[in-house]
RNA sequence: GGAGGCGUGGCAGAGCGGCCGAAUGCAUCCGCCUUGAAAGCGGAAGACCCGCAAGGGUCCGGGGGUUCAAAUCCCUCCGCCUCCGCCA
């Protein structure tokens, strides 16, 4: 939910991002007239309220045929207070209604516009050539006995897959990598709950545009997370936080689910895009003021993490349109998929300034010791999607991969040899 | 799954349907005292909303109800605890 104090200061402000996001002025409109009504409906409430309070004390004290009159006189006050009541729990519920249909305001200096709007910031490295015909991530993953897509389907249907031998170890190292790398820049890590209530899902903003993509238990009113971006934001949930020490750091590793609704077709081969992943996620809680330096931070760590793997990739600034509800800025690193001569998403990381944090009401103090909402960011820092990155690019002409140094003592092999 | 109990301020813990935003203790902060500290003494201190302010209102797990009036009575949901059963 967005600021509504700087929203009445500045309505034009928030127009400005509801156009470079595509979307709709007018629900900026909407959101100030019930901003509006609901402020009346809650002075006339206070207003009567104060008035039966004062009476109620007179009833109190009252005697006989005195008490009598008042009683009934008491009984017209009731009713006005309960319809004025009334009135304000509808501006109230049509406020949030309006309040949740404003995205986060978008960050300055980022481009306008949709998907492929993008700007690229950077490029780091070269993408390999190869003295021979590379093999796809699916093709060399069988071939090494890490990939098995077939029996995947055969046990949970598309989408899925068993990471085997070799690829369970790899991913498992990768993890370890990111957990150890997370650690050591003092991140706490996080085994977070991977199924969480309504609220939460929806206090995260992944009940929007976004509602198609999550799976829901049904029977126990429960959402299967798509990241641990979600637990983690949940973790201090209306808790007023100490944040004098520095921003709150956690790095949650967790298995993430996703229904990929609508991407019918969209990479069907390989582990590209599956229904099931595990990943590494940097979550940030810290004051709106130190925000972007630390947007820039959990960019750097990620970079680290990519330098590590040792392949090409490149840094884009994500479109407006394209940020989803909650971010006021991303930034995504693709890294070169060679037989696809393309980059491809692997990590991507928000700012997601008061958005989040006010709809779950996670503050801290400030200098004056007044409550103010906090700011939250998220990043990746691995997550199973990287073996495909890996495997490619590192793929040699007798279908054997060599393994980046850094992730050597993690895996305890130099190079994965075909069966 | 069955039976029972509980849910009050940072924590602990009181609270006859009106005088309760709420006793008390601990912790916190500010004074005094002290060379400094501890102890002791005095004082301050919740969150949210409306309002320029003065001030007003809401909040005793969430929601609903009874009543002129609810932390206090009723219903319901959620959470926690204990016992029994069942099972990783």
């Amino acid at each position: 939910m967005i600021d509504l104090k700087t929203l009445r200061d500045d309505p034009d402000a928030v127009r400005r991002s509801q156009r470079m996001r595509g979307e709709d002025e007018r629900s900026v409109d909407r959101l100030l007239a019930a901003d509006e009504r609901r402020r009346s409906a809650v002075s006339r409430f206070d207003t009567l309220r104060a008035e039966q309070k004062q009476f109620g004390k007179q009833v109190g004290k009252a005697r006989g045929e005195e008490r009598e009159a008042l009683l009934a006189k008491g009984k017209e006050l009731s009713a006005e207070v309960k319809a004025a009541d009334a009135e304000q729990q509808a501006a109230e519920a049509e406020l949030l209604e309006a309040h949740m249909a404003v995205p986060n305001v978008v960050q300055e200096g980022a481009p306008a516009g949709g998907e492929d709007d993008y700007v690229v910031l950077e490029h780091h490295g070269e993408p390999p050539t190869f003295d021979f015909e590379p093999a796809d991530h699916l093709d060399l993953g069988v071939k090494l006995g890490a990939l098995d897509m077939e029996r995947g389907a055969k046990v949970s249907g598309s989408r899925f897959y068993f990471l085997t031998g070799v690829g369970a170890q790899l991913q498992l190292a990768l993890l370890n990598m990111a957990a150890a790398q997370a650690t050591a820049a003092g991140f706490q890590l996080m085994i977070p709950p991977v199924l969480v209530r309504p609220e939460i899902m929806g206090g995260t903003g992944f009940l929007g545009a976004h509602a198609a993509e999550v799976y829901r238990l049904a029977e126990d009113d429960l959402y299967l997370v798509g990241t641990s971006e979600v637990p983690l934001a949940g973790y201090h949930a209306d808790e007023i936080l100490d944040l004098e020490r520095g921003p709150k750091r956690y790095a949650g590793w967790s298995t993430c689910f996703r229904r990929e609704a609508g991407s019918y077709g969209k990479d069907t081969r390989g582990i590209i895009r599956v229904h099931q992943f595990d990943k590494i996620e940097m979550f940030v809680f810290c004051k709106p003021e130190d925000a972007d330096a630390e947007h820039q931070r959990l960019l750097a760590w990620e970079r680290e993490m990519l330098d590590k793997i040792e392949v090409p990739y490149r840094v884009i600034d994500t479109a407006a349109g394209d940020l989803g509800s909650s971010a006021a800025r991303k930034f995504d690193c693709e890294a070169w998929v060679p037989t696809q001569q393309a980059y491809r998403e692997l990590t991507s990381t928000s700012n997601c300034t008061t958005f989040q944090a006010r709809r779950l009401g996670v503050r801290y103090r400030d200098e004056q010791g007044r409550p103010q909402t906090a700011a939250t960011l998220n990043g990746t820092l691995a997550t199973t999607r990287w073996i495909v990155a890996l495997l490619e690019n590192h793929q040699q002409a007798d279908g054997s991969v060599r393994v980046p140094e850094a992730m050597r003592p993690f895996l305890g092999m130099d190079v994965l040899q075909p069966r």
